[in-house]
DNA sequence: CTGTATCCTTAGCGATACTG
DNA sequence: CAGTATCGCTAAGGATACAG
């Protein structure tokens, strides 16, 4: 398949599945939820506390769409008090090689776009 | 340098880098503009015709942010009427190959996700 | 042709309080 | 412990009108 043929997902109607994608990667705390997933299976509460600044209902909502979209799987064990497990799936771990190369394209050359931008705000 | 560390950037107070530059590309219409740019340097209403849906203002914006950011470069000619070009940096240009692997693996794995979201959705 | 300005509605999200 | 419910603020984005 063509470069441009590869490309055209991106945009227009066929878009849609790359549009998709971005809505549920590009949310403010998915990454952050599938990065310390990728650590092992958590219970909510130590989500919670290794995702700095993570509220509770962000942090739920977060997860159940996740559950929904298949990219984690939630197990509730039946015990007093409750415990609640979240592990990545086969398809979330899919998409890591992905986003670890994103970071490592952003670790390169994020800092010339800051230091664009700064010299842009600094000409008007 | 290790899967673990790489992962890093992804989260904490060390994705800043990464933020910034999801904060860039997922927004709804940039990979649709540079998309489009790959095709060759255009004007302002060829993009415009080129992106169905975009409105006057958004098309605007982005293409001020993007230029700001250094991933795209803004050509005025001195003619009447006037005649402004958009093209992508080089930049932008090694930021493709990255968006192709994620419309690539968007195109294997989203038909699952949708599949589970549908499945999920008729549990409830 | 290439934008900017204004208005307005909606979606995202944090804070807080409450529940099984 | 693991959430849900409610409220209110803010920012994103579309529509429209106007301008150089």
């Amino acid at each position: 398949m063509s470069r441009s043929e590869r490309l055209c997902l991106i945009r227009g109607d066929q878009g849609r599945t790359m549009r998709s994608l971005l809505d549920r990667i590009a949310d403010k705390w998915v990454l952050s939820i599938i990065a310390t997933l990728h650590d092992g299976r958590l219970r909510f509460t130590d989500l919670q506390r290794r995702i700095p600044g993570i509220s509770q209902r962000m942090l739920s909502l977060n997860l159940k769409h996740l559950e929904r979209d298949g990219l984690i799987t939630r197990t509730v064990h039946a015990e007093v008090p409750p415990r609640v497990e979240y592990e990545l799936t086969d398809l979330a771990e899919s998409l890591i090689p992905h986003a670890i190369a994103l970071a490592d394209w952003a670790r390169e050359h994020v800092p010339a776009i800051e230091a664009n931008r700064d010299a842009y705000e600094q000409r008007r």
